[in-house]
DNA sequence: AAAATATCTTGACAGCGATAAGATTGATTC
DNA sequence: GAATCAATCTTATCGCTGTCAAGATATTTT
C-alpha cells in the first residue's frame, strides 16, 4: 500500500535527481542568500523528500561545493575575451570589468564562491580545479599583456595582485561596504577606481 | 564553588551580562568560525540559560553586529601609524601591512566583519560608525601622502582603491584561495604582491 | 521470475534562533 | 522595614535545520 502522507508523488522515483537539485539550489541561491540555502528547501522545491539529496551528495558542503565550482567555471568563461583587436592592457581592463560585472550579477553565488565554507581548505576537487581554471585565464591575459610566459613568477605575482584588487572591489561592493552609486555603470565605476589607483601609484613612484 | 556548569547557578542573577556575552563570543569566534557561532553556545559558556542573551541583544545579528563593530574599531587603531619619521608612502605601506596582519591574526573576526550577514545593508549604527572610523583612518593616511585635503574626491577614490586591493589580498588569503607560503612573513608577502602590481602598472602606463 | 542494487521515503535525533510565560532579583516607594 | 515594580533570568515550546537509520519502491541484473 502506498501510504500517502501529504502529497506523495505518483512517480516515486524521479530520475536524474542530482542535476535537478543543483539547478534548484542555483535558483534559490540568489533569492535566499548564500548562508540560508538549505538542503531541505531545495529538496522540497524539486519535489522530493528532505533526505533524498543524501544519495547524491554527501552533505550540504558537497552540494554548495558543486555550486561554487559551477560559479568558477562560469567566471572563467566570462573572463576569456574574444576581442582580438584590442591590445593587452585593454584586455586586462575588459577582464576586470567582466569579473566585476559577474560578481555584481550573481552576488550570492559570488559570496558562496569566496565564503567561509571553504576557508578551511577542505573542498571538493572539482571546486579546486574550477578555481584554478579561472585563475589560469587571468594569468593568460596578463602573460600576453606583459609579453611573458604564463608560468613565470612575474606573471603569477601580477595576476595575484590584479585578482586581489578586483576581488576586493567586488567584495566590498557586494557586501555593501562601499555603496555602488546609483545611476553609474559597472564600466564607469571600475575605471574610476582604477584611476584612483593610478593616482596612488604616481605618488609612490614619484617619491621613490 | 564559583561556577557550576550543569547545575543551576547559586546566583541566579549574574549582573552585567551584555559585555560578558560579547567577550565570550569573541573568544569562541576564532575557535568555531564566523558562521557556526551560536547564541546558545555563547550563553552556555557564560553560564546562563539559552535565552538570557535576548534581554540584551535583540537577536543574533545584533550580537555579531557589535562583535564586528569591535573589530572595526580595533582595525582603526591598528591603522594609525605612530612612526613620525617615515614619509607618506612608507606610512601607506605600513598601514597596508598592519591591515593585512590584522586580518590574518583574526581571520574569523575579519570574515565576520565583511561577511554576508550585513550584505543587505541592515546593520547596527555602531557598526556603520566603526567602519567609517576605520575607512577615515585610511583616508587620512592617503590624504597626507598625496598632500591633499581628506575630503577631496581624489583622496576618496585613492583610498577606495587601496582598500580594495588590501582587502582583496587579505580576503583571498584568509579564505585560502591563495595559499600563504609557509616560512614567509606578512611583510615579505605584501611587498611581493605590491611589486607585482607595479609591474602591472608599468606595462599599462608604458602602452598608454 | 527472482535476486540484487540503486534510489527514495518515513522517522527520528540534536542543535539552532526565537517567542511566550513564569520565576527571581534589585530598586523604588510608601 | 514592607510592599510594589521593573529589570533580569529561566523554563517550556515552536519551527527550522543537517544528518543518520531503517524501511519501501523502482531499476537492473541474473
Amino acid at each position: 500500500m502506498t501510504k500517502t502522507s501529504v502529497r506523495s508523488r505518483d512517480t516515486y522515483h524521479v530520475g536524474n535527481l542530482a542535476p535537478q537539485l543543483l539547478d534548484a539550489a542555483r535558483e534559490m541561491l540568489e533569492e535566499v542568500g548564500p548562508t540560508k540555502l538549505s538542503l531541505r528547501a531545495v529538496s522540497e522545491r524539486v519535489g522530493v523528500s528532505s533526505t533524498a539529496a543524501y544519495h547524491h551528495y554527501a552533505n550540504r558542503a558537497e552540494l554548495i561545493g558543486h555550486l561554487a565550482a559551477q560559479g568558477f567555471r562560469e567566471l572563467a568563461k566570462v573572463l576569456v575575451i574574444r576581442d582580438t583587436n584590442s591590445d593587452g592592457v585593454q584586455k586586462l581592463r575588459n577582464a576586470s570589468l567582466a569579473y566585476f560585472s559577474f560578481a555584481r550579477s550573481n552576488p550570492a553565488l559570488y559570496q558562496l564562491m569566496f565564503g567561509p565554507e571553504f576557508a578551511n581548505g577542505e573542498m571538493i576537487p572539482e571546486l579546486l580545479a574550477a578555481r584554478e581554471e579561472a585563475f589560469g585565464e587571468l594569468k593568460r591575459i596578463i602573460a600576453e599583456m606583459l609579453g611573458l610566459d604564463v608560468e613565470t613568477p612575474e606573471v603569477r605575482r601580477a595576476a595575484l595582485a590584479g585578482w586581489s584588487y578586483t576581488h576586493g572591489l567586488a567584495s566590498l561592493v557586494i557586501h555593501s561596504v562601499l555603496h555602488f552609486p546609483v545611476g553609474t555603470t559597472d564600466e564607469r565605476f571600475v575605471d574610476s577606481t582604477l584611476q584612483g589607483f593610478e593616482h596612488l601609484f604616481r605618488a609612490q613612484t614619484a617619491s621613490a
